[in-house]
DNA sequence: CTGAAAGCGCTTACAG
DNA sequence: CTGAAAGCGCTTACAG
């Protein structure tokens, strides 16, 4: 009756069944030396071992296990980008930093990545956090909907679930503060995400709110309040949309920005690889950073420092909200109450690319 | 007699009996919507679907789906490092982007990436890809010892195991041919990965074969065979390891490197990270690249690029490693011939960070 | 300390 | 086209 897909071609799997016979034991007696030491005496666990190790028993199969347990072990995470442009993303890598330093001294779980159309559907998984910037992203219903516990990472508030999140707003009013107190009143946004308007291309006037990556709206809306508290007119700042996050749109934005506009004396971004690009453009037109222009990042990526000169940056905590994500989903897996989470603050850090601007 | 282990407090989840009892029809019809749509009417095939959307049937649990079947839909990639340290590595981004180019053709696998540490255990896949650098890899072994498909990439030839490589020896021979053309005589050179050597530090006589990442190793064979083509006593050119693969790991045995022998009027490394380093290394010593030192990097990833100089570099086909790597194991998963290989060649990509030496 | 048995949720060959 | 039944490999409450 029964036609088990075989993992390579004429490979008979070793179970449970067959140590159990090999040594003349029930298959709870094999199960108990991996599961329940106590049950069992040391030697016959031994025994237990040894033939397992000598017939190529490579331990309880997972699958068989989960089913069993109703557990997988595994916490899956949402990235909402293709897995190589979540790879490819200095603060994603910074959050994963943190989420995996939580995990690993729980020591019980495992991750696996769901990138933004993941082949063979959702994978099993005892629980979720959601990475992907996207507000809309069309995996998120599908996984609340089972009622698989999640913690959001810089997401809008979405009915009940837990959520973690620094004030991007205000972040992004310190950013254009500390131009603005240079002296600075000719300053460019440049912006990831996309929008109503055509990309790569300028946004103006209402659609300078309807950006889909809640991230980009919150820094948006921050460079806004920031810039009016300074008396500068917000219609009047250009706000350019790269399309995408990298270097390379970075570039390409920043020329369109500064070859329209020749006058700026300083540029926002949204990321630091926008802000990156930015630099390498200015290089490209002869434009010193920062004394005929000002450049500043957003995340305080390796990226930022590596640059050259290195970029000031609103400093995010990406490994501490990583880790608090993970946290949190830990106390809901296991029914506790939800950890308490410190004040997570941004914070700008100057470095040598933003100066007083040059006189005009 | 059982408690099933629940995912979240007090949540019954709704299964396949549920939407066979609620339609009244066996749990096989049910199960052959969605497996088999010609076993059954168009019509009553929709009537289970719009059942399942009432009732908060999420369709087939993959666990149980995967014991049954003996699959699991899934790839495993071993990674060989933290979780977070291959997140940072620009070769390893590249080399995924083609593997999921691959697989996302194939539409029916998805991937979980495996750490050196993977908390839960080696999560079940039905074949893997093995990224990992190091020659001695643990988890490599328990793979393998299952007789589960694999395909290793840049790894030395281990029994009949199918493997992915370019001629990295060949490689490193042009990049220290390119800097010995230019009249370089005075070369230091700067290694990832471990050795018997107290690390980060110099790397002298026989250890400088014995690097347990097997790449490193194909690369400081290449440069010694060049230095010694161009006439270079190989034992007099400082080799010195850095410890780590990171833009911080290179900052610092650059200085290291420098400050040993003012005299060197180039630096070749194993990684484009590690030249990123050198040139901050030079830019904290005031020396002038390429005017005074020249930098060669590996791998020509986007940090290449990015930096300032931009990076003279060895181009290698890592997006096509990757895609030959998924082609190879869909091959051995199908039980079809292996597909041929292109030759995979590298290629020294030349940029602002080498030129002639400076009149001695 | 040991073992027989039920059942996790599903798929599939088979009978009707 | 539909359904009853076996079984994937394991864990666990229970009886001995």
């Amino acid at each position: 009756m029964d036609t088990r897909g075989s993992k390579s071609a004429g490979n008979r799997r070793v179970t449970i069944k067959d140590v159990a016979a090999a040594l003349n034991v029930a298959v709870s007696t094999v199960s108990n030396a991996y599961n329940r030491p106590d049950q069992l005496s040391p030697a016959l666990r031994q025994r237990v071992f040894e033939t397992a190790e000598r017939i190529g028993y490579p331990g309880p199969n997972p699958v068989a296990r989960g089913l069993r347990r109703g557990t997988s072990g595994l916490i899956a995470i949402l990235l909402g980008q293709p897995l190589a442009a979540a790879y490819a993303d200095p603060v994603t890598a910074a959050t994963l930093e943190g989420i995996t330093a939580a995990l690993a001294e729980s020591g019980r779980y495992g991750l696996v990545l769901v990138p933004s159309e993941p082949a063979g559907g959702l994978p099993a998984a005892d629980g979720a956090i959601a990475l992907c910037p996207d507000r809309d992203d069309p995996l998120l219903t599908q996984v609340t909907r089972h009622g698989q516990p999640i913690v959001l990472v810089d997401h809008p508030q979405r009915g009940q679930l837990a959520h973690i999140q620094v004030d991007d707003e205000m972040a992004a009013r310190g950013a254009i503060g500390h131009l603005t107190g240079l002296g600075h009143t000719r300053i460019g946004i440049i912006v990831d995400g996309l929008f109503g308007a055509a990309v790569p291309g300028v946004v103006s006037g209402e659609q300078r709110t309807g950006s889909t990556i809640s991230r980009t709206n919150a820094r948006l809306r921050g460079y806004q309040v920031g810039a009016e508290a300074a008396g500068l007119n917000w219609a009047r700042l250009p706000v350019y949309a790269a399309g995408s996050d990298s270097i390379e749109a970075g570039q390409a934005a920043g020329e369109a920005v500064l070859d329209g506009d020749p006058d700026l004396t300083a540029i926002l971004t949204t990321t630091d690889r926008l802000a990156a690009g930015v630099l390498a453009a200015a290089r490209s037109r002869e434009i010193r950073v920062p004394d005929r222009l000002s450049v500043v990042g957003f995340d305080d990526t390796p990226v930022a420092r590596a640059a050259n000169p290195p970029l000031t940056s609103v400093r995010q905590p990406h490994a501490a909200k990583g880790r608090a994500a993970a946290m949190a989903l830990l106390a809901q897996l296991h029914s506790e109450p939800a950890p308490a989470v410190g004040r997570m603050a941004p914070k700008l850090v100057v470095r040598g690319s933003s100066a007083t601007p040059p006189p005009s």
